[in-house]
DNA sequence: TCTTAATGTTACAGAAATATTACAAATTAA
DNA sequence: TTAATTTGTAATATTTCTGTAACATTAAGA
């Protein structure tokens, strides 16, 4: 788990191309056709990024981010606007109404991808961060390793991804089912309780002996990072 | 020390693209967004290598070139040019005035990376490693040989490309498409299971008696080089 | 205190991923 | 050309991981 990636984009060939490569980087993705419905299913997704055609055939670019800057729980979602080549006008215009960078069409995925991630660098730190930390808990996502005080841990890797997804929110709590949609694979159906086991294997590999319990049971409520 | 590269090139996004992802690399990296102050200040900053954008608000990518090579302090210098797609002109004339390779955009950073060793490899050995080395392994990519400990150790052209590959990234993960889409000629079709077979066979070959194991298995995630 | 719902723990069977082997086809060397 | 080496794949063996069910424990309210 990487973070969150919504797209806006009506030419379902290139939302196919980048939300496969996307997904293969280990972001999560989720997309819309149109600008009208983009927009609803976008909230509620909550993504740390968002990758907007300028040219839809409902609402306009800017008319998607000006409504997405008026939302208080929007105002700094990261833009990067995909624009035609030569439409200059459209480019200044994107950055005047608060896009963060854009990228011109044709584009290679790695070029997206680079872009994306400078974005994020910036706005986002921890999504595209190589090491996640709290405490004296370390997770290196390009070595895949763990560390707790600097004593490596081994992990299968479904508690690699749980404990990677609860590192880049220490303190927040989750909820079953929101750990279920983010860590497991998509479309894939397993108990809730499930998680529960999960949560005691992830427990049983990093708690190591005198150092404090890390994962918090809240009633009701689900797991958190301390 | 890596070497030193300069970059002139009026887009700041892919300035700043470029120059942190060198960085990363170990380069020093320093820039201009425009061609008469990049002229001034690359002479002070004394590259190993050029990246010049061929199309400049003030100064084409052919001036600076022909000032460059005039200097006989820089005549050697070697530039890659960063053109446009379609400017296929702009690239004969850039290699008739003495640019050494160039790259058209939009351009993967993994491309560019790839040229610019390339080049620094045949201008400027120093700069460039030949050796590989990690712990007691080590690959001369000039001679093809490879030893452990001293010790030569026999190769086929398959896994010499894999230990290579393995060895300019040590301790970081990689995916079997990933191994794939680097070790292999384009547009060869394995099945990405083969990969076992010759990581199998690299490890055969490189694990001498008595010393660790340096191919680790990342589960769900692929192999690494320790 | 008792009751109940939520969570913790354990064991296990099937699934999934990787390791190993053998072999035939392709390539290269002799 | 023949012999030797290298390569990719399929088949099989082995290892590790996963999800679930069953039972145990805990927390909180009546």
């Amino acid at each position: 788990m990487k973070g969150k990636i919504f797209i806006i984009e009506d030419e379902a060939s290139i939302v196919q191309l980048i939300q496969h490569n996307l997904e293969k980087e280990g972001f999560v993705v989720s997309s819309s056709l149109n600008g009208n419905e983009g927009l609803k299913e976008l909230k509620k997704f909550e993504p740390n990024l968002l990758l907007l055609d300028w040219m839809l055939p409902d609402l306009s670019g800017i008319d998607i981010c000006k409504n997405i800057r008026r939302d208080s729980n929007f105002k700094s979602l990261p833009i990067i606007m995909l624009t035609a080549k030569g439409e200059e006008e459209d480019k200044i215009k994107g950055l005047e109404s608060g896009v963060d960078d854009y990228v011109t069409k044709p584009f290679s995925f790695n070029e997206l991808s680079a872009r994306i991630k400078a974005v994020l660098r910036r706005s986002d730190p921890k999504v595209v961060a190589n090491e996640l930390i709290f405490e004296d808990l370390k997770l290196d996502r390009i070595e895949k390793r763990v560390f707790r005080s600097d004593k490596e841990i081994q992990l299968g890797p479904t508690e690699f991804r749980l404990l990677e997804f609860f590192l880049t929110n220490p303190k927040r709590v989750y909820s079953r089912d929101q750990i279920l949609e983010t860590v497991w694979p998509n479309n894939v159906n397993v108990e809730s309780r499930t998680i529960d086991v999960h949560i005691r294997r992830l427990r049983q590999s990093i708690n190591i002996e005198g150092k404090k319990e890390l994962i918090r049971t809240v009633r009701a409520a689900g797991y958190s990072l301390i």
